[in-house]
DNA sequence: TTCCAGGCGTATC
DNA sequence: GATACGCATGGA
């Protein structure tokens, strides 16, 4: 990666990224594009308009260097080298098709709390409905409410969401989280198995939500959420399992693999 | 109108 | 441990 600062923001020259692509495949439910093709949206307090230009470089608008570096760069998964990743997965027949398909595709490196959330909400839930509850949520409160002040609502009180039976599954996660009874931080840095489980402590967090959280909220990228169209992948691609190329990195295939059937069902043939 | 959605808790065997 | 079923709401 390579920047540049401007009188209208940062210029990043940044291979292996496509803005729609990393912002709009279902990993995060905060952000907008508009017609011009920028999106807008937030990292915890931080706002962000990003566009590419005509040489095909990324726009930030209005940042500065040390925001840039502090947040941005992170959140973007800016140091870590996709090409290779792909390069690894492109091994496999079906996986070398997906990365073509969505070559731009990056993980984010997206807050825990909001993520546990975000994907608490999602369960038995489309993605445009799953937008309008976060969307409520974020305007009820002025940005994504913290644990603590989430702790301080009711199943009732959170009624204005209109998020069904996931409400009680918030407020336990809120209540949890807020007094310590678990752990995000602790979760982050734990063996994959004892952190599922540590998550799990959670009503209304199997292990789905849990692989979310793990790869979308703390980067973790052996975590492999299996939703019900990955399950139409493994069903039709690797009834045996994932491939030997992917070991160790089996949330990143994941995602190109999850964005591509979404896209083009007929892959999946019949079923 | 009916079906279904980036699942999970619970009951039952 | 496996399998079946209900769940709140609203998009398609």
């Amino acid at each position: 990666m390579d920047y540049r600062i401007t009188g209208n923001g940062i210029i990043v020259k940044q291979n292996d990224f496509d803005i729609a692509q990393t912002l709009d495949c279902g990993q995060a439910f905060r952000w907008n594009a508009a017609e011009d093709g920028s999106f807008e949206g937030f990292f915890l307090n931080h706002y962000l308009k990003i566009s590419e230009t005509d040489g095909g470089e990324f726009l930030f608008h209005n940042v500065s260097e040390e925001e840039f570096l502090s947040v941005w760069k992170d959140y973007f998964d800016f140091d870590t080298d996709y090409g290779e990743l792909k390069k690894r997965f492109s091994e496999d027949e079906t996986l070398a098709e997906a990365c073509r398909f969505a070559s731009g595709i990056r993980i984010l490196r997206q807050d825990p709390w909001e993520t546990l959330c975000s994907f608490i909400i999602s369960q038995n839930n489309n993605i445009p409905r799953i937008r309008g509850i976060i969307g409520r949520l974020c305007e009820r409160y002025g940005g994504f409410p913290s644990a603590e002040v989430l702790a301080g609502e009711t199943v009732e009180s959170l009624g204005f969401l209109r998020a069904g039976f996931r409400a009680k599954y918030i407020a336990d996660a809120s209540e949890k989280t807020a007094s310590g009874r678990i752990s995000l931080a602790a979760a982050a840095s734990m063996p994959y198995e004892e952190a599922v489980k540590e998550l799990m402590k959670i009503k209304g967090v199997g292990p789905k939500v849990a692989d979310c959280v793990l790869l979308f909220g703390m980067h973790r990228m052996e975590a492999y959420p299996v939703d019900v169209w990955i399950k139409r992948v493994l069903s039709r691609f690797y009834p045996d399992g994932m491939p030997e190329c992917t070991r160790g990195f089996e949330g990143a295939a994941q995602q190109y693999l999850f964005h591509y059937v979404r896209c083009n069902p007929r892959v999946l043939g019949d079923i």
